[in-house]
DNA sequence: TTTATATACGATAAAATTAGTCCTATTTAA
DNA sequence: TTAAATAGGACTAATTTTATCGTATATAAA
């Protein structure tokens, strides 16, 4: 229960390993995926995610690859899991609510407190 | 990402209900089940995990049910979650390591602090 | 003493979500 | 022209979550 999926995993390597090296230098899935055993395609996708996000900028054709471009200490974590993962929220019913029991759910509030909380501690915190 | 299982949601359906009835009064899956169109089993099994934890007390035989025992605001929904759903945290790893990359994983401590913040704010909040 | 209704709990099935792969297209440096 | 990279849709596999089934036991009430 409250997991991160692999996706948001491998962005935070592929991420933490392009802060490692030089500004400039690009970085290629194969060699993200080699490095640390990662499924090359999914990571791929993961960047093209984060390249569409603004957050990388992708070079394409051989020696191309992912650079850095945004200012990752001014992205929360909260902004960063919703553009890989969509709204962030402990139940569904907070967003889309087609939940025929609706009306007579008893949790609402108490689970909105504990969503709004937790929204709260993830837009504190910066990648 | 991040939700919280049917199981909890289920428990803290229950959990509300009863709290919202006289001390001594007994309420049954079935009661439950039917006011809040929940899955009867699958609650009664909830219900049982937490008279397991103590948190309940059950009664068997007909006109049996279960009712609260434990102080609700003495325990933390860091507990509460993990009685139900076993060890919180973002990512398996942070328990059982079979992870064959951890040698060279480099987000391991970026991860466990976010995971402490989380148990933190878990561990801060109450029934 | 029988019956009906409750908890107890293991086993299994169904559904949904997540993870991973495959395929084809496009870009571009060498 | 070729090779290596991004781009992205479609599909499959695996895992996890959710729900159901079946049987046993307890016990109040008829």
């Amino acid at each position: 229960m409250l997991n991160i999926t692999r996706k948001v995993e491998y962005a935070l390597i592929a991420l933490r390993h392009m802060q490692s090296k030089s500004d400039n230098t690009l970085t290629s899935a194969n060699e993200v995926a080699k490095q640390y055993g990662v499924p090359r395609e999914l990571l791929a996708k993961t960047l093209q995610q984060m390249a569409h996000h603004n957050i990388l900028e992708a070079v394409q054709g051989p020696t191309g690859g992912y650079k850095i471009v945004a200012e990752l200490d001014q992205i929360s974590l909260k902004d960063f899991f919703e553009k890989l993962e969509g709204p962030l929220g402990m139940m569904d019913c907070y967003f889309d609510s087609d939940c025929v029991q609706i009306a007579n759910c008893n949790i609402r509030v108490p689970i909105q407190r504990i969503n709004n909380n937790m929204r709260d501690m993830f837009s504190q915190m910066t990648l």
